[in-house]
DNA sequence: ATTAGCACTCGTTATTATTGAGTGCTAACA
DNA sequence: TGTTAGCACTCAATAATAACGAGTGCTAAT
């Protein structure tokens, strides 16, 4: 189907473009890259290769530039991976081990350093929290008219709502949380039902009123939380982009990336358990079409957590950023899982 | 100094050119704005006006663009604050008030809301965690290997930190936590000490080791924690603003925005306890040039608590974003000081 | 003091010409 | 038969030129 000639020149032509952002003419391959044949030669297999679909012209007296099918070729049979330096092996390493770290900063550490080693949009997801298991679980009094309910699910992850509730002792606060932790302890928080909460209720009515009162507020916190959280950083880099020089295409994207929802729905369908690429039209959004994006996930003591993606333009270093996005995803997939503890 | 028309003029241009973003020309005024007067005797009042400094011509034969200080002058005795929709304030109230939110949230709320109001930057600061006063302290045992100190601030604020220690139970746990709070309880935590600590550190001699481990890492823990959190929201819309539809100045603005330190920089040198204006030049930082920044602060109980603060092109509605941040920045300290619980 | 009128300036827009990178095709060649 | 030199052709990008018009400053009349 494709000859092995025609693979060196596909090749060289979208490490070139990817290079310059330019479209590639036959004569520029056949100085800067030493296949041994003339210019005159590379034009025709370059037709072939338009035939083929793996480039096209943005207009008759240009050179070429990869399309979606180019590019996925090239991604899957050409790509190397690179290995990482030691250096900044060791950079992640410290800014992820850092122990005096808040637990919920993890994530937006990771999602730091990704797009700084990359240049690129970086995008980290938790897991939404009411999967989690609860570990822990805390009322702690604040002042005279706030109560903090802490909870903590087995991922490490702590959220903190605050509520309104006057007048009641640490003591009696200690009793309530402790019997909840009792019965809902390992339980995964969309779990908790009314039937687990009843059953509750009952072994405290000693305590009176404020259980009644307190009970159904705690109910609908735990319900709120079922929102996908998401850290994005580096979206200035895109402005630096080539590609999107033009205000209205960034605007386009920045707009994206800014709606919760369509984010949340782009990072679900990305698969857990693989290293996922998607080019261009791939992905099914028109305001991505010149995008790619690279997706991998981490997990918990071998759960899937959340997930960790680069969106860049098409034409990017798809072999650092792999090779980027696998060290970084390996290394918060061991943190949280705590095999540094 | 300057006539009464003189102002009634430069009011008319701000106005057209905070509108139009183009220069503003004599005809334009005496056609659009009702002040009684011919182009030719504006034209001269114009000329009067460049020359005090109030206005200056991007070229010869271009209209006329309002200098720093003729916004200075516009802002001081001709901006009105709009009052707010009893729409709006139903919407943010609701938004800031909702019961069942995490406390570190509510500034990623307001921070929200004031960009989404106002179409423009919007940066909410969280005072340094080490100059607030500790509430509550607590070790929570998560697995066989992690423990969690969560520590709480007189202002609602949880932070929680991920430690290294195996073997330990929850009750010894509890001990270390309830000495540590009967000792530290009040205290500003960039105030406890050396000499706080050893007294912890003698009462529970009787833990033997696990104190010896742990206290070290608790006050390497809590010095850890003196970085200004930020929120911003809302750079998306800079993309939208004529004035940054070049890529290159966006970007110039947006490097300046994600560099923490220089964002927090500025927000510092922002006076507490008053709303301030900042036009242009007179911010003091090149990139923001054309940039205005309108600045306030929110309240806990009374004190200081964060700074709120907008940021945009020099063209833009002061009535209106200074009522809203007004009303916003109140919600904030009324949330804050818990009088709505 | 105000304004109509007019010459002048200069950025913006439209038009046209020039350039050059790149192509496809043909014919000669190994 | 595959390769290559050569050439005519295409078309975006750049440069050069012209026409336009919004706006000014100045002068002279009201």
């Amino acid at each position: 189907m494709i000859s092995d000639r025609q693979l060196k020149i596909l090749e060289a032509i979208i490490s070139d473009f990817i290079e310059s952002a330019q479209p590639v003419g036959s004569r520029t391959i056949s100085k800067k890259y030493p296949l041994g044949i003339s210019s005159a030669t590379i034009r025709n297999e370059m037709a072939d290769l338009e035939e083929l679909g793996y480039l096209f012209q943005p207009h008759t007296s240009a050179g070429r530039i990869p399309s979606d099918l180019g590019y996925r070729l090239y991604v899957d049979s050409l790509v190397r991976e690179y290995s990482i330096s030691p250096r900044d092996k060791e950079i992640i390493q410290s800014l992820l081990l850092n122990k005096i770290i808040e637990a919920g900063d993890l994530a937006k550490q990771a999602v730091k350093l990704l797009s700084e080693f990359t240049k690129l949009v970086a995008i980290v997801s938790i897991p939404k929290f009411n999967k989690c298991r609860l570990a822990n679980l805390k009322l702690v009094k604040v002042s005279d008219s706030k109560v903090l309910l802490i909870l903590v699910t087995d991922t490490g992850i702590v959220k903190n709502i605050q509520l309104a509730l006057s007048n009641t002792e640490q003591f009696v606060l200690d009793r309530i949380s402790d019997t909840m932790v009792d019965h809902l302890m390992g339980e995964t928080i969309e779990n908790i039902d009314v039937r687990a909460i009843s059953r509750i209720k009952e072994k405290l009515k000693s305590l009176g009123d404020v259980v009644d009162y307190l009970i159904p507020i705690l109910r609908d916190a735990l319900k709120s939380l079922n929102g996908t959280e998401m850290h994005v950083d580096g979206i200035s880099h895109l402005l630096s982009t080539y590609e999107f020089s033009d205000t209205e295409k960034a605007r386009h994207i920045f707009e994206f990336i800014k709606d919760q929802q369509a984010l949340e729905q782009l990072i679900e369908q990305v698969p857990t358990n693989q290293l996922s690429i998607k080019i261009g039209s791939e992905i099914g959004i028109d305001a991505l079409d010149d995008c790619s994006i690279i997706a991998s996930s981490y997990k918990v003591d071998g759960n899937n957590a959340g997930r960790i993606l680069i969106l860049g333009p098409k034409r990017m270093d798809y072999g650092a950023v792999v090779s980027t996005i696998n060290y970084i995803s390996n290394t918060l997939s061991d943190v949280f899982s705590g095999i540094y503890l």
